[in-house]
DNA sequence: ACTAATCTGATTGTTTCAGTAGACTATTGA
DNA sequence: TCAATAGTCTACTGAAACAATCAGATTAGT
């Protein structure tokens, strides 16, 4: 299990922003949490990350809520990740060549190099308005098939 | 971090195995464990996986240690990943869909489909003999630098 | 028998993860 | 202005995974 079900958590509390209401529209942490099924104190310290790092914007008070800081093109599941589980550094030797007398010479390192990289690919690749679409195509899908 | 050091000392092992013994000569655990300065116990541990999984054959008492039990070219690192520390499995929908009740209309899913599929592609790719020829590569160079 | 080697199980300390509890701050609107 | 609403901050707890050690059992060659 590589992605943690905090970034899992995340990334459905975005997509709700995205999908369930304009990118403008302020929403209640509360109303998030019941539809995702997660308490909602656990959610709140999941978003202050977001928050701290320039993906959400909160507004405190009555009729306050969080909504998108960014339009949901620019933001990327890399940056999401990252903010919630840290890097994808698959080994400490690539955090830290210290750790590894003889890192320049190591086999592997290439090799965890690739997988790195690899995985950042795809993370890069998707962002929030990507994921949205395909949830959408599959909506539409599911109603040529049940209605 | 997703190799554990586990994994980490796994691939060590059998590279020294491949890069400094012939595949057929029995080496013993006490001499690995130096070369990598990892404690002999430890690596004792770390060694039964790969043996219980066929990776790793083993010969006790005098004389006796351990060797591949296949070619190098046939080892390939997905395969010790999954021994050392179970299926890349990004997120646990994709272990068991009953955990996530609408896994057919979930957004995620897919990229975290890529995303294992990302993964296993480049793990798959490698195998032992890949990563002792590179090995081997640098050093060439580095001669021709250094001599 | 002795010795060199692997095998096995129990145990420990550390870190990360998941989740809860409670007091606090800011904002709105009656 | 005050009460209700909504986010913020800090501390804590329990469980699991990870890294590593210790002690002893088992096997095989001389």
């Amino acid at each position: 299990m590589i992605i943690t079900t905090r970034t899992h958590y995340a990334v459905q509390t975005l997509l709700d922003l995205v999908l369930h209401h304009g990118e403008e529209t302020l929403v209640p942490l509360k109303d998030i949490a019941k539809r995702q099924g997660i308490s909602q104190t656990y959610l709140e310290h999941i978003i202050t990350a977001l928050v701290s790092n320039g993906i959400l914007r909160t507004v405190r008070g009555p009729k306050g809520g969080i909504k998108l800081a960014k339009s949901a093109k620019e933001v990327n599941l890399k940056a999401i990740v990252e903010i919630m589980q840290g890097s994808f550094d698959p080994v400490e030797c690539l955090v830290d060549a210290r750790t590894c007398p003889r890192s320049n010479l190591c086999a592997a390192r290439d090799t965890w190099e690739e997988l790195k990289a690899a995985i950042e690919k795809v993370l890069t690749a998707t962002t929030l308005r990507d994921m949205a679409d395909r949830q959408n195509n599959k909506l539409k899908t599911e109603n040529m098939y049940y209605i």
